[in-house]
DNA sequence: ATAAATCTGGATATGCGATGTCCAGGATTC
DNA sequence: GAATCCTGGACATCGCATATCCAGATTTAT
């Protein structure tokens, strides 16, 4: 079982745009930044914006932003977006022995331990993730913000 | 993000083989007894093989069987056993600005949310599964034995 | 001994989803 | 009007899960 490298990054960027407070910056900035395929990146950026999690402006100056508060976005959310919301384990029903009436036991078990990994995702946001990073290096944000800003150092 | 079918097949034969109660039963039989493809079926009971939950016997009155007591084989065992211990998140270290001496925020996020997910696994067994069964249907277990022993219905 | 049943491991084929690229069209800024 | 940037679709590629087949080995039964 495998979780799309899409997430990663995904999140990284989102990261990265908390960290841009309301600047867009655009995807091809996103992706060099990280060292990334951009016209790739650019795919997870568009699932982001249909989830209602980051928006776009187009034109110079354009790119995108953060649609909503750090703390009002979960790693729940950011996975979902990417991987939709079908659970990894899904149950075809081959017990033997015709329609039976009572749940699968075997469904049952792999759900509940589903429903614990998405509680721990739904229960830490990106602010909780920027608090982690200051707390070990305080000036990474605002040297990314930098790294990101409109005019490139180059 | 999904887990490989064979998965959900592991986990229905480890029950099947601990209703069996150490009798041996062909993965055919396994096979037909879900609608299953034997020939692929075979290759998850080689690996649950090789993980040490399930033994064989060759020949005529051969087949597989539990090799420990079904309280000593937790859903994570099996999980393990057919999908590897490689974790679904794999931080590919795409932070930006050269090597880093702190570990990764979103890593460390992904990986406690994944260990919640395995704490959940590895604290239920097929002796779990099993009560779960007997207590919505006790004679399942029995019927099932019934199904799979030596001499076929037909 | 011989035949039948069964597992083991390797080779191979197939299908699907993740990854990756490209482009035509539209929106915005300058 | 030109440059910048996003959107969405079409398409190519790759790896992995799924699936099949077979030759060889092992054991049981006669």
């Amino acid at each position: 079982m495998r979780m799309a490298e899409g997430v990663e990054w995904a999140l990284h960027c989102c990261l990265d745009l908390a960290w841009a407070r309301g600047t867009p910056v655009p995807a091809a900035r996103l992706a060099a930044h990280h060292g990334l395929p951009a016209a790739y990146l650019t795919k997870q950026l568009q699932a982001l914006g249909r989830a209602g999690i980051v928006r776009s402006t187009p034109g110079p100056r354009g790119g995108y932003l953060l649609d909503r508060p750090p703390h009002a976005v979960t790693l729940m959310d950011v996975v979902t977006a990417l991987e939709g919301a079908d659970p990894a384990f899904r149950c075809t029903e081959i017990r033997a022995g015709g329609p039976h009436t009572t749940r699968c036991a075997i469904d049952t078990a792999m759900t509940r331990a589903e429903l614990a990994w998405r509680r721990e995702l739904a229960g830490r946001t990106l602010a909780d993730l920027d608090a982690d990073v200051r707390r070990a290096d305080p000036d990474a944000p605002a040297a990314t913000r930098a790294r990101l800003s409109p005019a490139p150092p180059a």
